[in-house]
DNA sequence: TGGCATTTGTACGTATGTATA
DNA sequence: TTATACATACGTACAAATGCC
């Protein structure tokens, strides 16, 4: 006989709490102590079902303040034309980007190396967040050679937009020419800008997008919440 | 003062032992309780510690029989006419291929949509195990029509590869029509097979083959092992 | 086949540290 | 500053899976 551990029946009821309403995006569930008394366990019990849901990016804990639920998915399309802002869009959600930080700097070697830059040329490094109804769904940063795209961080700066800022830049269009993905586990940093907890599976996309003449004008490495989106890549090209 | 947790320390000395080679692939880790006594601390310190390699994928742990080191990292290209035999050759890996099961019986609706069938239709239904160097890498299923393709079976079992099987049934070339990529958390039986532990970071990705006259031949779902594979999106097609 | 030792998993208890509001 | 609430770390006991004999 191999009998359900105690944690995992919790673990399943507070799931169906979620997903039936009772918890809603970005509340916060009763303290640890409530749930182990309303259960009738120790509060080590409750802890190891609470970490079941939170690997399973169902809910986030954040120390001192509670445990938080988690947002749901979003469908993301990507294609060799498809932009961010009408991604999210065509899958019925508001879409939104929010700038973390927008400086200059020299180019390490991996950059370098991927906009056809020397190490130590200057770029600029848009760090930011992607968001869809308010609530998260990647954390990206996006190298761009500073030379070519001197007024860069003015244009970035004003909506958040790669592609408006570009195309103010003098870059009318550009396709992605590589992309590399993975699945991993979610960073400290990450987790906390995606309301994930550490460990949470993340989609890592590293890409380097060129104009129509085929020179690299971004390098871009994005983290999407893994299970909160879907990356569909359509051969739609011809 | 932020102190660095025991476990967190642990942790990192583990990490060191694997990837300086004290602990090779497969090698068994010495018990909680022996790692409790050398380093002084509680068995359920260990245990923190081993978590967090576990989640990293470093180890996956068996019930009664102890810790084990998991495999290290493979590239894997992946592209509009990239088989799979000659995309592990190319990262200088052995590949290989183990038949878990293979059945005919009616589809699902899912999968008749994705095939261009009626439900309950008969489907040649593949399940198997992608190896590199003899670790695995991926498990998938490969959903076939059966009217099409009745000899498909057989073919398949000689050696497992789905290009020749194909082949040799009347199909000389296939091209990948769309696909779903997603990260997600292992579950159990993908652990067991991936040799990593439940809620590891996993690659999803669910395709469609079709035939050069656009015609869907297989309907393929892969899980691979994320911290192990990297696949990469060449736009090498012409 | 069955039994036994080993090893990981679950569950309890208690105390203290640390981040948040 | 204080109270709250999650995090770490100690301890103990027993359950469950494995592997060997």
């Amino acid at each position: 006989m191999s009998q359900t551990p105690i944690w995992k029946t919790i673990a399943l009821a507070l799931t169906a709490d979620i997903a039936e309403g009772r918890f809603a995006t970005g509340d916060r569930l009763p303290t640890e102590a409530q749930l182990a008394a309303t259960h009738g366990v120790n509060r080590h019990t409750v802890r190891r079902a609470l970490a079941e849901l939170a690997r399973q990016g169902l809910v986030h804990p954040r120390r001192g303040a509670g445990v938080f639920v988690s947002a749901a998915a979003t469908d993301y399309p990507i294609g060799k034309r498809v932009r961010y802002h009408q991604n999210i869009s065509a899958s019925g959600k508001i879409p939104g980007k929010r700038v973390l930080s927008l400086i200059t700097r020299a180019a390490d070697k991996t950059e370098a190396e991927a906009l056809n830059l020397a190490p130590g040329d200057p770029v600029h490094v848009y760090d930011g967040l992607s968001l869809a109804d308010g609530q998260p769904i990647a954390v990206f940063q996006s190298v761009f050679p500073a030379a070519r795209l001197p007024d860069l961080p003015e244009a970035l700066a004003e909506n958040g937009s790669v592609t408006r800022a570009l195309r103010r830049c003098g870059v009318a269009d550009y396709t992605r020419i590589s992309t590399r993905l993975t699945a991993r586990a979610a960073d400290a940093v990450q987790a906390r800008h995606l309301h994930l907890i550490e460990g949470a599976p993340v989609l890592h996309s590293v890409g380097i997008n060129a104009d129509p003449q085929g020179h690299p004008v971004e390098y871009g490495k994005t983290v999407f919440a893994g299970e909160r989106v879907t990356l569909t890549l359509d051969d739609d090209h011809g």
